[in-house]
DNA sequence: TCGCACATGTAACGCGTTACATGATTAC
DNA sequence: GTAATCATGTAACGCGTTACATGTGCGA
């Protein structure tokens, strides 16, 4: 397994919270880690069978609605301690990339109006996703009372939060600033 | 030129501020926009020559240290036009992808102090990029006083400033948590 | 003399998304 | 009847990084 691939270890972790088939790991992820985490098919089911070949998860074939086939893996002890093997290790830092930013950053070229809109329809996509965690946050406490996963969950969800109400801060100075310049245009 | 390609409208821009050579353009950007967008060789120059043949760019051969050949590059009319189109359009949102944030989320496999150890290390980088920061808008400040890029740049770097802000918080109250977590294992 | 900054470019590879293929059941 | 949900998988394509190739001049 190379360690570049972090989408085998995304599967991993979700396998070790409790046996699941890739259409479960995907509802599990857009649920949860979302915001920071997301696969899509084409990396989650060959994956699955890579990881499958390696030995560090197996699975069970079941009977599921409409009696189609269903395979619920689960994480072997191989996968388990590749998995902690991972944790321990430190994070690598990864570019991000945002278009929103970067037209802000060659916004003289057009007219401030157009950006004030920008900054406008983005505060309002942050605030939505803002209500977002804060409702799965009491959720995910209630459902999860007595997990070991409970603190770092919360954390998580935390960490979104936080940032979320950061850039809400930005944008509520930013439209001021935008607000002053269009009517000096 | 396809829409989903941004690299091409990230050059444009920046040959809008000034005529410059594709390693120039590496520099400024390594100043400026890295915290949001970067771009490699291998997207750089491949992209220059084909908004070159497209007639978005135009270029002058001009002689440079040691007598290497140096291209500086100027954006053309349709060049900005093309940047202003792409300047009105609402960004796309893309998908962010956090390794540090995915470690955490599965932080319950391993000890509490790992955590700690990620977290810390985690605030230590933040806390750098944010003096980063700081040191660069004063000197965006000075050198750029009567631009009319300035009040865009600034508020680029107030959003990392911010970001980094609400990260910080984050860390401290999860260094918190992770302690209590770590006394009692 | 060794490596770094300047300077442009190509090739190889892997990552990641999107669309497609298949098909049953359930809800509107 | 029409769309959505459940369910797995493949193929095609483009994006993006890394390493390589080439070469000069300057400073430690």
């Amino acid at each position: 397994m190379k360690k570049s691939n972090k989408t085998h270890y995304a599967i991993l972790g979700m396998l070790a919270i409790e046996p699941m088939s890739g259409y479960e790991i995907r509802q599990t992820m857009r649920q949860s880690t979302e915001n920071f985490w997301a696969e899509s098919d084409g990396q989650l089911y060959p994956a699955l069978a890579k990881l499958n070949k390696q030995g560090l998860v197996s699975y069970k074939a079941v009977e599921s609605a409409g009696n189609r086939e269903k395979k619920v893996y689960r994480i072997t002890t191989k996968g388990s301690s590749e998995l902690k093997k991972w944790l321990v290790e430190q994070a690598e830092k990864q570019s991000v990339r945002s278009e929103f930013m970067l037209k802000l950053f060659f916004g003289a070229n057009v007219a401030a109006e157009i950006n004030f809109d920008h900054v406008q329809a983005h505060r309002y996509q942050i605030k939505s996703m803002l209500n977002r965690l804060n409702e799965t946050k009491k959720k995910i406490v209630q459902e999860n009372q007595d997990s070991k996963h409970l603190p770092y969950w919360l954390m998580s969800i935390d960490y979104g939060i936080k940032i979320a109400q950061g850039k809400l801060a930005w944008c509520d100075s930013a439209i001021a600033t935008l607000e002053k310049m269009k009517s000096k245009e």
